[in-house]
DNA sequence: AAAAAAATGTTCAACTATGAACAATAAAGT
DNA sequence: ACTTTATTGTTCATAGTTGAACATTTTTTT
């Protein structure tokens, strides 16, 4: 089509978002070996956080809001049953859901997990001021917002050439 | 230890970096649907990126800027020379190292990628004015910086309880 | 020059994530 | 009440990613 267009990393944008990209590799890796001595991966983390401030979520739920499949949650959380961090008990109104609890365990973990994390995260941010975080939230959520409406339409035509 | 102490959601920083994750996350599952009539994936296009701007550079640099394992382009490239995207040749006086070049179909579906993924992030971006993509560029180049530092250090003492 | 150390790419076993097919239960339609 | 449709969680085959062990070649040390 239209050659001599500016390349993509001539294109403010693109740049900002494959940064983005790495920092988030980056920091997924930094967090892993961080959390290392726990015993838990981030995966599970993840799941910890969720049921630390949505305590008796259903696995469905916990699924959608870590935008991963239900199978995912099959996996993960009857291993961390046994490792005792969760519990799982029978809704008692409707029999095919799971809800799920933190045991005592699993909240300790969770508390020293998500202070491994704060640090870390406070450590990379530092140089960005409360304000600048807050307004960098505000563009992360309407990316969000954006794409979970996109998942639900097809995507017909995609640019307007 | 510190009970009481703000939970991580009432932190601006941590609250920040979840929804980048978020962001993030959604927007390789985004572009890997847009890119499904291509017949590549996401981490073929972060390869044919990378060839298309720093063409000749051998699997190993090539792994290294893509933050993976030589073993993951020792699967990935062997794929895409037989689906004749790539070829990879030899260096001439290192015996060792192969070296990686685009062929004409690969330059050709990485230009048609390229504006799909721009496309996709102008979009996503369109409520951030360039001012701010920029300050976002630059933190999350100090955090790539900050975290490669980091990887070369065992890590110590983490928080300062 | 010979030996030791390092670098590059490959292979392989282990682990993770995913989507489709499935069983059990609930809700809606008739 | 009975049938159909939808929802929840599980299982399984598939595909992707990783790190360790390895062969080959280069570099450094002796």
């Amino acid at each position: 089509m239209n050659k001599n267009q500016p390349l993509p990393w001539d294109h403010p944008r693109f740049r900002s978002w494959i940064a983005v990209g790495r920092a988030c590799q980056l920091m997924q890796q930094s967090l892993g070996r961080a959390l290392a001595h726990l015993d838990i991966k981030t995966p599970h983390l993840d799941i910890l956080i969720n049921l630390f401030r949505f305590e008796g979520i259903s696995q469905q739920e916990l699924a959608r809001k870590l935008l991963v499949g239900r199978s995912n949650m099959s996996m993960l959380l009857p291993q961390m049953e046994k490792r005792g961090l969760i519990q799982r008990r029978g809704d008692k109104i409707d029999k095919r859901v799971l809800r799920l609890y933190l045991t005592e365990e699993g909240r300790r973990v969770t508390e020293e997990a998500m202070a491994i994390q704060t640090g870390l995260i406070d450590r990379m941010l530092s140089g960005a001021p409360i304000e600048e975080c807050e307004l960098m939230t505000a563009h992360m959520e309407r990316i969000i917002d954006l794409l979970l409406q996109d998942e639900s339409e097809p995507l017909e035509a995609v640019g307007d050439q």
